[in-house]
DNA sequence: AGTAAACTCCGGAAGC
DNA sequence: TGCTTCCGGAGTTTAC
């Protein structure tokens, strides 16, 4: 599912192959999938220019000739990339934009419709969804923000996934830097130690970083702005191992939910309770802890 | 007021 | 083969 890295792909890619790019004919089939505006895409769409793609949290931001702004929100399956003409749009094909002077379209398409486009060019009257929120992109947040989001009284992972605290944290990345940081994903964010809070941003932008120069994880639907999978799966050392060994430790991952989503954890190397410093184990054979999932 | 949990949207996958 | 259940990003609603 597409999170901050993969977005951050599609963004690459389609800042190189729409800029300066001009929309021809648009083909739209469900309404139900464009909000702001309350002007239909091929309307609004044909002739204009695309000045601008970027990126906020999981948003992509296109900036439009004549004031249009077009955000797009991929959801869970969302997928938003450029095609050749000549193939058969895939099932799930919401938008068709033909770009002027190239064999080649934009398409959007998203199975599940979580996501959705927002057109906005300022006064107009709002119809359907309200445009997500993306506030502090958790990628360019310094030390001195991060802290500051750190001080509340809420569980760290929910704290993490809000869009309107921070944006761009999902459940995949989410799991994975809090495990980086020996975090339990239900401690409250203002009772962590500086110190580990700070590991906590140091992880978030290592794994994430890291994640975008591996074209981002695919699990199931995710395909990038060339249609190809990402590697970063391989990486993964919590999410989608439940039951396997921690990679630092060996005790059995355990999955249990934390602000209602499925999270997987360490239950050795991300105690619930302040504990010694972790520390990494050297061979990979330490003592098994507990494995007992709590209620 | 701030937090948390339940519910909504949807369709594919997994399980019975 | 055909049900039912689960899952989740993010908004809204409801309840502490």
């Amino acid at each position: 599912m597409p999170e901050l890295p993969e977005v951050e792909n599609v963004v690459r890619v389609l800042r190189r192959e729409l800029k300066g790019v001009r929309f021809g004919r648009v083909r739209s089939a469900r309404r139900d999938v464009f909000h702001g505006d309350p002007r239909p895409p091929q309307e609004l769409l044909p002739r204009r220019a695309v000045h601008s793609v970027e990126r906020t949290g999981k948003r992509i931001e296109l900036a439009l000739s004549g004031g249009l702004r077009c955000y797009v929100h991929l959801g869970m399956t969302g997928q938003l990339a450029v095609f050749p003409r000549s193939d058969p749009p895939a099932p799930h094909t919401h938008l068709i934009v033909d770009l002027q002077n190239t064999d080649a379209q934009l398409r959007f398409r998203d199975v599940r419709r979580f996501g959705g486009i927002w057109l906005l060019d300022g006064a107009e009257r709002h119809v359907g969804r309200p445009l997500p929120v993306a506030r502090d992109d958790v990628l360019k947040i310094d030390w001195p923000g991060f802290r500051r989001v750190m001080q509340r009284d809420r569980q760290i992972k929910a704290l993490l996934m809000d869009q309107h605290v921070l944006a761009g944290m999902g459940n995949i990345y989410c799991d994975e830097a809090l495990f980086a940081a020996g975090i339990h994903p239900v401690r409250r964010a203002a009772a962590i130690p500086e110190d580990r809070a700070r590991a906590l941003h140091r992880a978030i932008r290592r794994i994430l970083n890291a994640a975008i120069r591996a074209g981002g994880s695919t699990i199931r639907d995710y395909l990038g702005a060339r249609n190809e999978p990402g590697r970063f799966q391989k990486a993964h050392r919590v999410y989608g191992r439940a039951g396997k060994p921690c990679t630092r430790c060996r005790t059995p991952l355990v999955r249990l939910i934390a602000a209602g989503r499925g999270t997987t954890i360490c239950p050795a190397c991300q105690p619930l309770r302040t504990g010694p410093a972790i520390r990494r184990a050297k061979s990979p054979r330490t003592r098994r802890s507990r494995a007992v999932p709590r209620g």
